[in-house]
DNA sequence: CCTCTTTTCTAACGGCGTTAGATTCCATCT
DNA sequence: AGATGGAATCTAACGCCGTTAGAAAAGAGG
């Protein structure tokens, strides 16, 4: 966008984003990323190790962006449904993403400082080993974002089905979960 | 496997299930499985019309596998009970396949046969609108992928925890599914 | 102005999916 | 048996991909 900035890791990232979001996921590679930076793709090499190492990044920052939502002194079930919803969020604005994350697994670096905030939070009204929770967790991330799969998967061109369509797929696969995690696992405190 | 047998689009999806299963996703090109049918690349283009093309064979194959364990007269408890094992199973003997089920959606004729069966079994004990009830099986669906693809995904490589890992991991997520679905859907008779 | 490091470039490699057009195979008919 | 014609496969190539080696440029410090 700017002429000629110098590059850098964040910059090949930021980009890497407007090509997912305005190409999608298939119109991804070197070239074209590197074309949109105005450098020729040998470039990035000096940047980045690979193209794998970039849609992890990616992944990263997804996942990141919704750590950040995730606020501590929360219920479990606002821990829990606030994700959800941060996750489809992010990845409806990032609709070529979607593919990236559901294939890339998260650093563990990413996830880990957000394990003490998720315990705390599921350890209120939750009878559940950190274990469990840790799975509860995962589980409905990689529920979400299957969801986000099957909506965006063919980003850019648009869903096949109407977004209502999506919309209560959603509410239902999320409230389901949510509610199976208070059956089986909320203390009878 | 044997010297020269005739081409057709069936010995291509089986070759590209032993390739899916030995050599993993990443290895799985039209030149490789061309290899392994002792012919050329293009030939295979006159029995399946591309890549991709392919690749929904294999996912509508691992779904066919799986509608083919419903019985009819199951209580909604044990079909999705039953899918959830039979998709995951299905996914373990074929780990490579599962990164190919994640991304390609299963095509629409393959699925619609199971429907009446699964309507007729969930609306037994649970009151679901016909949309709920499908959102609910292809909600699980996509979660037994997700974990799937979590632990298969860099097949043949071995998973990057120990099976007992995902095995609690996937016998958290299903059973706390299922529970939210007896918990927001049981009906009160 | 020269030197040294950092950054970008040119050029190429091997592999990919796919296609056009020539070629071989094989059943059928005379 | 030989000719015919469609079905099946092959050869060769196109443009794209990720990646690398090594040359060139850009920039900082003396």
């Amino acid at each position: 966008m700017s002429p000629a900035a110098r590059l850098d890791t964040d910059a090949i990232l930021r980009a890497t984003f407007e090509v997912l979001d305005q190409e999608g996921n298939a119109g991804l590679s070197m070239r074209t990323l590197a074309a949109r930076l105005q450098v020729k793709a040998a470039s990035l090499y000096y940047h980045v190790p690979n193209k794998a190492a970039l849609l992890r990044l990616v992944a990263d920052r997804v996942a990141g962006q919704v750590i950040m939502t995730l606020a501590p002194g929360q219920g479990w079930r606002e821990l829990l449904d606030g994700m959800a919803h941060a996750l489809r969020g992010t990845l409806r604005t990032h609709p070529g993403a979607a593919a990236v994350v559901a294939v890339q697994d998260t650093s563990p670096e990413v996830f880990e400082p957000a394990v003490p905030l998720v315990l705390s939070s599921m350890r209120v009204g939750l009878s559940v080993t950190d274990e469990e929770a840790l799975h509860l967790v995962q589980s409905l991330y990689v529920l979400v974002t299957g969801l986000a799969l099957a909506e965006f998967g063919n980003a850019p061109a648009p869903p096949t089905a109407p977004a209502a369509y999506y919309d209560t797929w959603f509410d239902i696969a999320v409230s389901t979960f949510l509610a199976g995690v208070e059956a089986r696992y909320s203390s009878a405190d």
